[in-house]
Order: structure tokens, then sequence, then C-alpha cells
DNA sequence: GTCTATAAAAGGATAGAC
DNA sequence: GTCTATCCTTTTATAGAC
């Protein structure tokens, strides 16, 4: 709770080492939350993780519940400047499809994504406001920048759409296809470069061919 | 672990008394585990909920992973009846996609679906045959009967379909849509017939299109 | 700020009476 | 088969020394 303010005494002499538990502690909590989900981790668990006293983590965070709610809205922040760094790419409409595409996929695939989504869908009851941080700097953000763009390009006749936001959701409802389902059932590994790119590839054609 | 022998003495004066409480058990843990998630659920909140000694529910089903297996194999077959129910209707080819894609969406979008869904998901790492359980009856059946229909259109030459089971994928992916996350994270209540309606027609209207 | 040690409560599982 | 009472471990959280 008051451990925000622990951080801004920057001229006391612990603080750098404060900060590098804090962060041991941070990475620890993320990896074994992400792991097991909020109920089946323990603080002890978290601490011996982070090679800290389990005080320690109470110090810096006050409560398992508020632990848990900076590490998640930490990774959310950190998916949403991933999801930013999507430059939108010269070339032909189709072209720039496939790269924001194929960028979207490699995001969303990844084992750390795959664990964050699940964490939160598990706890959404229990921490409504995670799932709303997340939503908005994820596949909300995504969408949005996506919708944003299709309406410029249809502004310039480059397409037809009527709905940009409906179309930009169908599009990425498309590239998760069977994909995410299995990814988050663990019944695969994420998919390779090739496989992303061949599926990139396939719904930008088809959305285009959707959309003349 | 032995109590499915005890189910079976249908002759002892107890059973039907035994039955019954192994239906309130049943009924309890379900709907408990999947409001809050296994981790969060404790023995003594199902016994209370089922109004039964905790020493019952450990009579019944041995431990909590064993109820747990038992509870979320049961919405598993319970979900693939309601599935298998999809008759083919007569008609052309869309009306028939439009009344699968409502019959799909109308059961995937119930509170109950969805609360397994996110339960199964939180807990594929720990119970991995019931991710793929639940995968075999849900969705990947949904999808096998979808491409087998497809397959034989294709082969009456009503449509073209280059790779049936991907198009199916790709048909149910359309479906869920932007709908299935914003419901697996809580921020919106279930379609009504309505939008459900909708969004089927949208869905076979474009699938159409895009095999011609 | 951090650690060791401990308090206080909850949870999984079992014993024994009926 | 079912219940009450209990054991033992785990877990959240805190106290006190350095």
């Amino acid at each position: 709770m008051n451990s925000a303010n622990a951080q801004r005494n920057d001229d006391v002499h612990l603080s750098a080492h404060s900060a590098a538990k804090r962060d041991a502690i941070v990475r620890a909590a993320a990896q074994v939350f992400l792991a097991s989900g909020y109920g089946n981790t323990s603080m002890d668990q978290i601490a011996a993780a982070a090679g800290v006293s389990k005080q320690t983590v109470y110090s810096h965070f006050g409560a398992k519940d508020a632990l848990f709610e900076a590490i998640i809205k930490g990774k959310c922040a950190a998916l949403m400047g991933e999801g930013a760094g999507f430059a939108v790419p010269a070339g032909c409409l189709e072209a720039i499809l496939r790269e924001t595409a194929a960028k979207f996929l490699a995001v969303i695939m990844t084992d750390e994504s795959i664990g964050l989504y699940r964490i939160i869908l598990s706890e959404a009851a229990r921490f409504p406001e995670l799932a709303l941080a997340f939503y908005r700097s994820g596949p909300n953000a995504a969408a949005s920048r996506l919708a944003t763009f299709l309406a410029e390009a249809a502004d310039k006749r480059d397409i037809i759409i009527d709905d940009p936001r409906r179309a930009a959701d169908l599009f990425f409802a498309m590239l998760r296809d069977d994909l995410y389902l299995e990814r988050l059932l663990s019944l695969r590994a994420a998919p390779d470069v090739d496989e992303i790119d061949a599926r990139a590839a396939v719904v930008a054609r088809r959305f285009m061919q959707a959309h003349q």
C-alpha cells in the first residue's frame, strides 16, 4: 500500500538494494502466478522463488491480492507496449494486413501471453478491474488501432468497409481461429514463424476478397 | 474410487438416500467450482453448499481432485449431449449454416459453458486429460461434424471447399468473434436470440461468399 | 529493509460413533 | 452411509531482532 512512497526515497542508500529485491519479487511472482494461478500459489513459493524472505514480500506489496494486481497490471502494460509497437508498414493494403496479422499472432501466441490470458479469465470474477485493464490494453487496443486504419483505407477507396470496428474484430477472430483454443488448452506449442506467416497470408487474402 | 460399486447396490434400502446425497454434492460442487475455480474452492464450501457433512463428500469421491475431475467430465459429457443434438436441418445451404451457427452460439454463450471453459483453461496444466476431454467433446466434435457436412456439400458442387476442417474451424472462429472474449472476461451478458440470429446470418452469408 | 520465528486461521483428509 | 470431532499440514499475515 505505502510501498510506493518507499520507492521514491532514491536518496536513501538502501534504495538500490531494495529496488533489486522488489524486481526479484515481481519476476518471481509473475512466473509462479502465471504457472499456477492465484489460488494455487502461496506467498511462500513466491518468496522462495525470489530468494527473499516472506516478510520482504509483505513489506513491498502488503497482501497477496495487492501483489497479484500489481503483477498482472504490469504484464498488461508490457503487452500494451509490445502491441503499440505495431508500426504501420508501407506497401499495398494486403501486405500491410499480412504484416499486422503476423505481428499480432506472434505476440498473442507466446507462452507468456497465453498464461496471462488464462489467469485473467480464471480470476475475472475475483478481480474485475484486471479483466477490464487487460481488455483495454490488449485486444481492444489492437482492434481499435486496426479499425482506425481500415476506416482511413475505406476513405481512400482502397477497400469497402461499412463498420470498421466489426471488420477489425472479425479480422482478429479469424486469426485466432483454432490456434488460440488449442494453445489455451495446452494442446499444442506456439506456432513457428512459417506457420504464423502462412496463417497471416490466408486471413489477409480472405479479408481482402470479402471487402472488395 | 470404489463409490461406483456402491452406486450399483440398488437393492440396498439406503441407496436412494445415498444417490440423492450424491446428486446434491455433484450439483453443489459444480456450482462452487465453476464460480470460484479449483484452488479457490474448499471441500468445506462444497459440503456446506450440498447440505451434507464433509466426510460424506469424501465417502463418495475420495479426494478433491477426483471430485473435480468427475464434475468437469460430467459437464463435458452434458455439453457433448447438447452439441450432438444439432440435427442437420433441411433447406438451402446458407440456411443450414445459419441454423448451425445460431445453435452453436446459443450453446457456447451460456453462463454455464463460459464458466466451464474458464475453469478448464485455468486448470489445463494441472488436469491435462480434462482439457483434452473438453476439446474432444466440445469444439472438436462440433468442427468435425461441420467439416463432414461441408465435405459432402462440396462433393455435390454446392460450394467450393479445399480443406473442410480448416473451413469449419474458420467458420466457428468467425462466430466466436469478439463475443467469446468479452463473455470470458465478464465484460458483457449472454447475447439474446436476436443478436445470435443476426451474427449467425452475417457469418453464414460471408462464409458462402468466400466459398463460391 | 530484511531476516528468523511465530501467531492465527483455513484447508485436506481421517477416526470413531450411530 | 452419514455425522461430529479431530489431526496435521499449509497458508496468510505479523512480531521482534539486526
